[in-house]
DNA sequence: CAGCATCCAACCGGATACTG
DNA sequence: CAGTATCCGGTTGGATGCTG
């Protein structure tokens, strides 16, 4: 405890590191629509293909791989035929959701007034 | 209204198409750290430079005008010699600092346990 | 001090084709 | 049905150098 000031510094440094390395999880294009469409029923791998629509096969099967390994979603084989694969949120997915929804409501409360004040801006300065 | 459910489709396309243009202007890399940064007091450029680490000066300088576009940060020019720049959130930066702040907890409290995750799920799944 | 301009590497993500 | 493999274009963002 020679120099608490230093200590702080960098433990706030490894928090905000640590912040970001969670941040670029859901930032990424398609978790958060992922998240959303799992809400708290299981869906399928197809189900949520056609829920978060444009997303393509390649895509959604990484976003799911990378909200799996991060522990938010379980994956669930029943190995029928054809086979049959259920995606859930897990505890900690669904603690996440509560989070994600109040961003997608902010988002949506505020999402005219965003667009009206970009054209705004962008009146202001033509491009080039 | 013939068809009521085809319409709620659309408006919920619409919405989610809404929320993620939203979503995208804090889901970039620094953003979120930029908008914390600001808090709710006044910051000068290289204020915000030293205190975002190593962001650099092209990225603190986009990432500002974005949310300057976006009616969240405000840019005060003061004309004195050296010349000085204030940023300040908007009632509306503000708003979204709650959601961020939010965000922010639950990343720091799920931290560490979405890294043993990783490293758990990256055992089982040797790369290649 | 507070930026803009340019260059360039890395990565993200879409399209497409194929498999158990 | 539920994915994997490959290719490849656009964007993100870092490094660097210059300006009022």
């Amino acid at each position: 405890m020679a120099h608490p000031t230093t200590d702080t510094a960098v433990s706030r440094e490894e928090a905000r590191a640590l912040i970001r390395d969670v941040l670029e999880r859901i930032g990424d294009k398609w978790s958060v629509a992922v998240i959303c469409q799992l809400g708290d029923t299981t869906r399928r791998f197809n189900e949520l293909r056609r829920l978060s629509h444009p997303i393509t096969q390649r895509m959604l099967s990484a976003t799911l791989q990378g909200l799996e390994r991060d522990g938010l979603v379980t994956r669930t084989v029943h190995d029928t035929k054809p086979p049959r694969v259920d995606y859930a949120l897990t505890p900690r997915g669904l603690s996440l959701l509560d989070v994600v929804r109040n961003l997608a409501h902010w988002a949506e409360d505020n999402a005219t007034a965003i667009m009206d004040s970009r054209t705004a801006f962008d009146r202001g300065r033509p491009p080039r």
